[in-house]
DNA sequence: CCTGCGATTTGCT
DNA sequence: GCAAATCGCAGGC
């Protein structure tokens, strides 16, 4: 366990870290924006000399947010359609982020249904990386924002963290065999099962 | 349960 | 010009 948190309040330092280690401590974390979200169950880190990570291709004007300072938002749009939230891990001039996968959901279910539909099951709001910006409303207008600041809000665990499995990523067809997505164990809220 | 496909935009070659 | 850190729906078993 880390640290450092003082207050419920999470700082810019906690993320000024190893990637991998960030992402293995986010789960049982809880993200809110504007009040809505929920548990952290679902992460996956990428890091700079990788060549699954959007930095890997050096410094442009896409992946500048990448290099720049921790504990910042990078969003970006996915396959033309949904807005995947990163958060932007190790120091300055390095490049690393953690991708947030799932969330369990436990604030502003409502507003979720709202966003995404009325039909939904609990296990569906929020089990998917482009799910989960959708049910919270967060776009690409928080690309490069603070995290620690609202209406972003990051909560450490209220008890003991839960166990946790690393697995192999998804969804990309470089460097799949490093084995940086971490789940929550037994969870429901996981994207997909794991292997 | 599972597999296949279209949507729709951006960034880099 | 095309691949991409995805999703929801259709159709088959």
């Amino acid at each position: 366990m880390s640290a450092a948190s003082a207050g419920p309040e999470l700082s810019p330092a906690f993320f000024a870290r190893s990637v991998h280690e960030v992402a293995r401590e986010l789960i049982g974390y809880r993200l809110l924006f504007d009040r809505v979200g929920g548990t952290i169950v679902e992460t996956e880190s990428y890091e700079r000399d990788d060549p699954a990570c959007h930095a890997y291709v050096g410094l442009t004007k896409r992946t500048e947010v990448l290099f720049g300072p921790p504990g910042r938002a990078y969003v970006y749009l996915s396959y033309g359609i949904h807005s995947l939230l990163n958060f932007v891990c190790e120091p300055a001039g390095e490049a690393a982020a953690v991708l947030i996968r799932a969330l369990e959901p436990t604030d502003g279910l409502g507003e979720m249904r709202a966003r995404r539909g009325p039909k939904h099951a609990d296990t569906e709001l929020c089990n998917g990386p482009g799910k989960l910006t959708e049910a919270l409303g967060i776009t690409l207008a928080q690309n490069d924002t603070d995290l620690s600041r609202p209406p972003f809000e990051i909560l450490p665990p209220p008890g003991e963290p839960p166990e946790l499995v690393a697995s192999r990523r998804i969804g990309i067809t470089k460097a799949t065999e490093k084995p940086w997505r971490f789940s929550a164990a037994a969870n429901r809220f996981v994207s997909r099962p794991r292997p």
